[in-house]
DNA sequence: GATGAATGAGCTTTCATTCAT
DNA sequence: AATGAATGAAAGCTCATTCAT
């Protein structure tokens, strides 16, 4: 996988300025003399690093989607037990998604946009699919298609966030405890 | 609330035009040369029914939005028990949006993009919002915030939808049940 | 064939300010900005008319050389003598080179420009060619390939054209028929 | 006259790669970028040999008329005869120009552009027009303005070049023969 | 109501050139 | 001598919008 170290100081540059403008203008309306202002490089840069505003676009969904997994990953360090686990995924993804809106909104453009060409549903089709798998593989969850675990994992986290992101209600720790108890419930082979 | 019968035939060809290309090549794609081509109708025309291309986002959305709560509201009649009313709402809108997944693209471009000012986190928080929080009042539903249960049960018919629009597999009718049944037993007040 | 009638105002505004400019600064120096303001449009209205530069640049070499072949047709009305037509034919094409000097820089660049992608050798493949194999085939020019005299015929009133244009020398109405006279002698079958 | 063995290798590969790249894409789509990738250099090489794009495409065309020059001249060598010169001159370039047909192409290109400042109508203004204009001083040719032979000489051997690289046909030894010998019939002082 | 040619600001991208290494 | 990342003016082109018909 690649580090995030090997990438040049430019490049961030370009990627945080674009999270901004994406997160506040949207695709459209983040052009690239904007792009260039906000990130203070000159066009000639960006189009050194990235052949065309699509492949920033595509490129910087998998560096933000790299930083997210990096996140999650770090935080599931230790965690053995299955239930465990399955709070911790929920509430670390909640946890970023809240504390960085933006990378939040970026990837709801993102995945609905034309840009996601694998039309992925959701932005962790990986992991999280593979960890709700194992939970019915290993029969902590009761046996149905893993896709109906995700329907109800992903959506609930996403909307959530976007609930408190978006609007103005803002879930405490024991509301988002709540939520995750009645997904469990709902869910375990108890 | 404006009746359809009220639109005028190029109003529809504009909406169902721009439908296409939204869901084709995204709000960006979508140029007005573009749609008048798809809706064979004149840019001079476009501009006499809408103001701008942002009017016209706006309006075709509303109209989208109308068309599908008038849809759901349709197959609600006569029902009268929540429970029966909860697996309803959540079969309507998912059986909808799987048979009209343009529309569901749209609404999901339409929610995460600058267009969403008043930052609505999903398509529905009128009528779906209302439905939960009446359940948690009259006790059919565990005691929580409603926006705790609207993340659930929004978050899943949603992420369902693109599961089944934008990846391979598809939910049978069993399988949808089994999805409900797990929401409702994790939010029910049994 | 395309009237010159049909094409409009602007067009023809785009074609003529389209001339000086290559004719002046060529086709890498012409740029789009220069154009529109040498031919008093918009860029808009260049784009409604050509889809791009390319194609602008190729429908003005078919436009020009539609105009230089009806110039010379009219010219041979009523010449039957197939030396009459030998020297008529070099003669009006010449007369109209160093009097439309532009129109002979503009072919010049385009033959051996990218844009040429029939790669003709020269402005007047068809009709010029044609009237030399009919002077081999009816045996007014000795026995030989048409291109032996393609090569001569053409070559000179090009190379006697841009003499004039480029260079300081002018050939007087003399030096012009003594060319022709070599030509002539140089390859008919006396 | 500047060796061509003071020219370093980097500025050969300079040449050799712009020459490729002037013959398939034309002064303009030749960049300066696509040349560093062709020639193998990196761009402060080809700014420390060239002081500017213009700058190597005057130096490039020198180049490249010195090298035709050179092979001319060491065809010449021994002859004495002037109807002999006229053959071997004609006959030299033409069979260079077909053999190196980039270097056609890059001539004519460069001579009809607006880098060719002196206005030249062709590619060897000096050393032919003097050759020719001897012919007619010493009376091989008959009385006539060199430029009168010049158009005839010149435009003929460019013009069955570029018939020959342009074209599918192809002039055999027979035939070039012939042309020459029609050109010598029309010019000379019998 | 309906048309579509015309507009021009602003878009994405290119490209000759510079300069620190 | 040689490199190539960085620059930014300017290129080709798009596109929302206007307006005479």
């Amino acid at each position: 996988m690649k580090n995030i170290k090997e990438f040049s100081e430019k490049e961030i540059a370009i990627y945080e300025g674009a999270l901004e403008l994406v997160a506040k203008y949207g695709f459209h309306g983040t052009s690239m003399s904007l792009l260039t202002k906000e990130a203070k490089v000159s066009t000639g840069t960006v189009y050194h690093y990235f052949s065309s505003k699509d492949d920033l676009m595509k490129k910087m969904y998998c560096y933000y989607r790299s930083k997210v997994e990096a996140h999650v990953s770090s935080h599931l360090q230790g965690e053995k037990e299955y239930k465990q686990r399955f709070y911790s995924r929920w509430m670390t993804l909640y946890l970023y998604y809240t504390q960085h809106p933006k990378v939040l909104q970026f990837f709801e453009q993102f995945i609905n946009s034309p840009y996601n060409q694998e039309r992925s549903p959701h932005h962790f089709t990986g992991a999280y699919f593979t960890f709700l798998k194992e939970g019915v593989d290993k029969k902590y969850l009761k046996p149905a298609k893993p896709e109906i675990y995700e329907a109800m994992y992903m959506g609930s986290v996403i909307m959530a966030s976007k609930i408190n992101v978006f609007g103005s209600i803002l879930l405490d720790e024991g509301d988002r405890e709540l939520l995750i108890n009645k997904l469990w419930y709902g869910m375990a082979d108890v």
